[in-house]
DNA sequence: TCAAAAGTGTTCACCGTACACCCATGG
DNA sequence: CCATGGGTGTACGGTGAACACTTTTGA
């Protein structure tokens, strides 16, 4: 006996993405405003429909190269969503993706073309659907990622310092840090490279620029270690 | 103007469901055996397909509920698996859920039925498609989730010995644990009532019952209270 | 010379871990 | 009376947290 496929239902699957940027002092995701309905005007995630021929990771990517002209970028899969009546629309689920992109990277036109804005993400406005409760579990999802592995890189320019790195901490975990304990903490873990060059454009005596040893850190993971923030 | 969601694609959407149990010593799966093809004969996680009326998670409860007989267990969605030929029958995505249930309540007539068995973790066959993945991805979630929620209580009767509650936690961790420490701890949590009575099964002197306070628990919570194993 | 940010070590409290002996009981 | 598992406390080291002053330099 061969099961028969046909007789069961078919889905339309909608891929859902939270954008992260770090701009020096806040967290921010990157919000469009729909331009049709329902809830035409409304402010969304970037989104797009799974294709027959696609893998959901490959859809993550289309609907965020599509949206920031970025490619390559870290992401994670999150969660998907399933309630009945979540798009008033139709009966549609959503896989939820979460995306760390350098802010400086992103090409502004694309923000015109699809009146995107970036919201700190404790200023940012409601969202249709179920999008609020994505966000909100991307966030939990990326502390908790943030303090596992070393993907807060991600967010931050190749050549980077303490300072930012820390200020960038601080605002995925939304608390203070104490400056020395944080820098014990990273020198501790002994996967920056820090170069001669200073960055003077945030004070005058300038501070030393870092950057991630990405050889270095997956050596040591072969060892048995284990980044802890 | 509004969206056509008719021109977009439409998939199959499986849930499968890796079912833990615990049986004193060892950490469990149920697995089933296919009776029909692709892949007849060999060893896979229960699953079923998603309908247009029901949500994931209802999907996930009526699938356990079908194949166990049992009903409100505590139950994570765990992924979405998307690759495109990841079920050779047909273009299929799969979401993955993993049950905790306990051995005890578990109907054993559907066992039969299904031609279901209980695997230790460790000596579990090969499965078909790339439910391998999905097992391993959910081991460790369970870790993390035991680690850090109180939910290893659902793989354990109501009452409990703390020798019973510390194997399972090593059979979760795949670690030994130190007696006292392990006791120590629990106990530095103050979640459980410790019973009167005793359990004679396992030795001569006996050992107390205990059973987890879930209303304790919850106050503990909401004054910021964290279980942190 | 002064304002503004960078850089730098030490102390203390607490937690996690290692560790060994007596107790109760049924056979 | 003895074999078997149950139950109990302490000492130590390491980690995380608190904390303040000096340096540099451009304006």
């Amino acid at each position: 006996m061969i099961y028969n496929y046909e007789s069961e239902d078919k889905v339309l699957l909608a891929v859902d993405c939270i954008i992260f940027g770090f701009d020096a002092e806040e967290l921010k995701i990157l919000l469009i405003k729909r331009d049709f309905e329902p809830e035409k005007g409304k402010w969304s995630l970037m989104g797009g429909f799974l294709k027959n021929h696609e893998a959901l990771d490959d859809a993550a990517n289309r609907i965020l190269l599509h949206l920031t002209g970025i490619n390559n970028v870290y992401m994670e899969q999150l969660y998907s969503f399933s309630k009945i009546d979540r798009d008033p629309g139709q009966r549609t689920l959503s896989v939820a993706y979460y995306a760390l992109i350098k802010i400086e990277d992103h090409n502004e036109e694309l923000n015109q073309q699809y009146a995107a804005e970036w919201f700190s993400v404790s200023e940012a406005p409601s969202l249709i659907f179920d999008h609020n409760i994505m966000v909100s579990r991307a966030i939990n999802r990326l502390r908790y990622r943030a303090s596992t592995e070393p993907i807060g890189f991600e967010l931050l320019p190749k050549k980077f310092t303490m300072r930012q790195l820390q200020k960038l901490y601080e605002a995925i975990l939304d608390e203070k840090l104490d400056k020395r304990n944080f820098i014990n903490k990273i020198n501790g873990l002994d996967i920056l490279i820090k170069l001669d060059e200073k960055d003077k454009s945030s004070s005058r005596k300038g501070s030393f620029l870092y950057m991630f040893d990405e050889e270095k850190y997956s050596n040591k993971l072969e060892q048995g270690f284990s980044f802890k923030l």
